[in-house]
RNA sequence: GCCGCGUUGGUCAAGGGGUUAAGACGCCUCCCUUUCACGGAGGAAUCACGGGUUCGAUUCCCGUACGUGGUACCA
């Protein structure tokens, strides 16, 4: 195992679009692949379900994109053992199943959808509300088991509708090695013959990773919790199958949960709560509904992969604030925890906000152009120099323009509250001098500003607390943002004045 | 119901037989700033419970509770 080549994959469940779940499932077999020199093998799983009506792999290449984690060659990997598409794999899995059938390792089995649903009623009680195709029930079903081998293959060949089910041993225990969580025992007796290939010849999962693992080589499979229960089935298949000696390694991850309430975090609770649970904007395909993203809401996205590393690992280091190197050179599948966690956005937040405040403006220009409504009517310069005024004020991405939009354009509305109060006519009287000071003046950097303003609140002995406020608010429009006289030197001499004038008219 | 997995402040978490049980987010107080932030200094708040083992358990073992996942021709 130790000279095998690293190899993991990530199989982006079809269902929806790409959740943080998902990422960092993702993000974790990336680290550990780049970090271990080994290979990242996507596996796109579109099934051809009708309720699976969108393709995964577009949007999954533009988050890839987006986390700028597309483009590394070495790691990210087609090539040798694919096709990885599932449905161009489709073929391959029949025959493996057959050989199963052969090893009496599986069955054929003919029962509909109504004789299941009518034997699951049947056998229900108190104590077994969902009773299994197990081997308790398996004799009494419509089988290879029941009604012999060459009845079957009759069946088969007269075109009646068939699946394989796995026969699962009776009194063995599956043991297992899981990186995070250590040995697990599981008795084969509360496993169920589980569905091997569908009626339409289509694989299940359970058939399919443990094929595509096999045939992709796969040396590690890190995947989520929710799948820690059906590993026993896989490792059984992988050793019927002959192949026991290329059994993977198995890490499960902790789930994601709510912040709130109890459960795994679901794209419903974005919306409930009012923070994104996917990378990008997620259309769904169903109701039309547009689902928000990270990206979207104004996350940079290495702060995103930093933050989802964190819900599920630590380096052990005090810091927190990782780039994607260090991440990478840190990664370690021993200090993934076992247990869930919540997720809790405001924390969320606080990385992007770190990552931010470590930018240079010029590393954040791209980023906050596209969320800057006339970044392009805007020189290079000054916005280099905006940026750099105001991020230390910004969390999103999206609020750069919120923080810095008075720079370029008059506020639209004044809080005309916080001007009123205690506004009276030495105030009046002081703006309307400093407006015909202003125009004497020779005004061309934030000191000369500041002491054209001081020399005026020196001469009229007022005091400077109660004139600052109503000039921040005749700027800005309320009570927030930089240094007021950054402002003024900004924006000049005319729309200081105008912006002042507009604002007495309005008092 | 059954089976699996888990449980350190409100949240993310370090630690792991003897500690004043780190740190971060959030919250509160103060300083800085006559704005909002940033920053700085403090503060409140934690080992789910019960039994063992041990000189000593938050740490190891067993139960219980709680949480979570699975129990599909979904992944």
């Amino acid at each position: 195992m130790s000279n095998k080549e690293i190899r993991v994959r990530f199989a982006p469940s079809p269902t929806g679009g790409l959740h943080i779940g998902g990422v960092r499932t993702l993000l974790y077999n990336y680290l550990f692949a780049k970090k271990n020199k080994g290979k990242l093998i996507l596996r796109i799983e579109d099934t051809d379900q009708t309720r699976f009506v969108f393709n995964a792999e577009e949007y999954i290449y533009d988050c890839l994109k987006w986390c700028n984690i597309e483009a590394d060659e070495g790691v990210i990997q087609g090539g040798d053992y694919g096709p990885y598409k599932q449905s161009e794999r489709k073929e391959i899995y029949l025959p493996y199943a057959l050989d199963l059938v052969e090893k009496g390792h599986a069955y054929y089995a003919f029962d509909t959808v109504e004789e299941l649903a009518e034997m699951r009623e049947k056998f229900k009680t108190k104590e077994n509300p969902s009773p299994q195709y197990d081997a308790n029930t398996r004799m009494q079903m419509k089988n290879s088991l029941t009604l012999g081998i060459e009845e079957s293959l009759k069946k088969i060949k007269a075109g009646e509708d068939y699946v394989i089910r796995a026969l699962i041993p009776q009194n063995e225990t599956v043991i297992f090695e899981d990186a995070v969580r250590g040995t697990i025992h599981h008795d084969t007796n509360t496993l169920d013959d589980k569905v091997l290939i569908k009626t339409d010849g289509m694989p299940t999962y359970h058939m399919a990773v443990v094929v595509d693992d096999y045939l992709m080589k796969i040396s590690h499979i890190m995947r989520g919790e929710e799948w820690l229960p059906s590993t026993p089935l896989h490792v059984l298949l992988w050793k019927q199958l002959g192949w026991e000696a290329d059994l993977p390694t198995f890490a499960h991850l902790p789930l994601i949960l709510k912040p709130d309430g109890n459960g795994k975090l679901s794209k419903r609770d974005g919306d409930r709560l009012g923070f994104p649970v996917f990378a990008m904007d997620w259309k769904d395909a169903n109701s039309g509904e547009i689902v928000k993203g990270f990206k979207e809401m104004g996350f940079l996205p290495e702060a995103f992969l930093n933050l989802l590393a964190f819900l599920g690992w630590s380096s052990g280091e005090e810091r927190e604030i990782y780039s994607m190197k260090e991440m990478t050179e840190l990664f370690s599948l021993d200090r993934i925890h076992k247990g869930g966690a919540k997720f809790d956005y405001e924390k969320a937040k606080w990385f992007n906000e770190q990552h931010i405040k470590n930018m240079t403006a010029q590393e954040l220009l791209p980023f906050v152009k596209n969320f800057y409504p006339i970044a392009d009517t805007i020189k290079e310069n000054d916005l280099l120099w905006v940026i750099d005024t105001v991020k230390e004020r910004c969390q999103l991405l999206t609020e750069f323009w919120e923080q810095s939009f008075f720079f370029f354009e008059d506020p639209e509305s004044l809080d005309m509250d916080s001007l009123k109060k205690g506004w009276n006519e030495e105030k009046e009287l002081f703006f309307k001098t400093w407006i015909e000071e202003i125009k004497k003046q020779d005004l061309n950097n934030p000191d000369s500003w500041k002491d054209s303003f001081e020399n005026l609140i020196k001469e009229k002995a007022i005091k400077k607390g109660a004139v600052m406020m109503p000039l921040r608010v005749m700027l800005v429009g309320g009570k927030f943002g930089p240094g007021i006289f950054d402002i003024t030197s900004f924006i000049g001499k005319e729309k200081t004045m105008k912006r002042i004038e507009k604002a007495l008219t309005a008092l």
